[in-house]
DNA sequence: ATGGTGGACAATCCA
């Protein structure tokens, strides 16, 4: 099984170039964040087109996480439950042959000393209590992607003694992001993707970032240990940068041997 | 240098 993670901000003005990556690339899952489009106006007839399922939850401008699958997910669903919170345009959960997948965007966080940050670490907190309340227990085979927001360690950034401490690289944030993992989950993508300078993110505001090697890795795959022995690779995909319209995230993608 | 670029959307907000 191919899972794949994208931060698209905007499915919409992604979408010609997406698709025709779907068709060459071929995951059985893309875990998009960032859609930003109301679910009434979401693009979901040319996704079908293209032969995938697609579920999204969405809401004007902002946030906005989707689901397109190659197989029709066994169940669906979005949001932690609380209802409150952004939790319902930021975490969606479907269950897919055999395997739990759950895709967010967790919040920026903007400044250190906003309210936003707060928020930030308290939907971190909400979405441990979530993966408790859902879960009997890591030995459930449950996939963790997304738009993290969160570099959790000094190689997750290109210049960790100039850019800490930052919202999304901090002493409060990783553990938080710790907190959330420490439900028992590994990180696939650094088990096959050891090398410094790996990132998924490289900022639109700097300039030739991705040349520059300029990066972060905020974005995400991470497994409970069931899967996480099965996953048999990992890659980073930057094309999305070579795009018409680029988009500051890449694919991240890997592959269980299930 | 308190910038820079890009998206949504219609004046700014967000990343």
């Amino acid at each position: 099984m191919k899972i794949t993670t994208f931060n698209a901000n905007s499915i919409r003005a992604r979408l010609p170039i997406l698709l025709k990556w779907l068709q060459e690339n071929n995951p059985d899952v893309l875990a998009v964040q960032e859609t930003k489009v109301r679910d009434e106006e979401f693009p979901h007839s040319e996704i079908e087109d293209a032969g995938y399922n697609v579920v999204f939850c969405g809401e004007k401008s902002y946030n906005g996480v989707a689901f397109l699958t190659k197989n029709k997910p066994k169940t669906v669903s979005f949001g932690m439950g609380d209802d409150e919170g952004e939790s319902n345009t930021r975490l969606g959960h479907i269950s897919i042959g055999g395997v739990e997948i759950i895709n967010t965007y967790v919040p920026q966080g903007r400044e250190l000393e906003s309210n936003y940050f707060q928020f930030k670490l308290n939907w971190l907190k909400r979405l441990r209590e979530y993966f408790d309340k859902t879960f009997s227990s890591a030995k459930k085979k449950v996939v963790w992607v997304g738009d993290l927001n969160v570099a959790p360690t000094p190689q997750d950034v290109h210049d960790p003694k100039r850019i800490w401490p930052h919202v999304c690289f901090c002493q409060d944030v990783i553990d938080a992001f710790e907190d959330v993992r420490a439900f028992g989950f590994e990180d696939v993508f650094r088990k096959h993707l050891p090398e410094n300078g790996t990132f998924t993110f490289w900022d639109y505001r700097v300039k030739n970032a991705l040349q520059r090697g300029l990066g972060w890795r905020i974005d995400h795959i991470l497994a409970t240990p069931p899967l996480a022995v099965k996953s048999v690779s990992c890659s980073v995909d930057t094309e999305p940068r070579t795009w018409e319209k680029p988009s500051d995230h890449t694919f991240v993608t890997a592959k269980f041997d299930l």
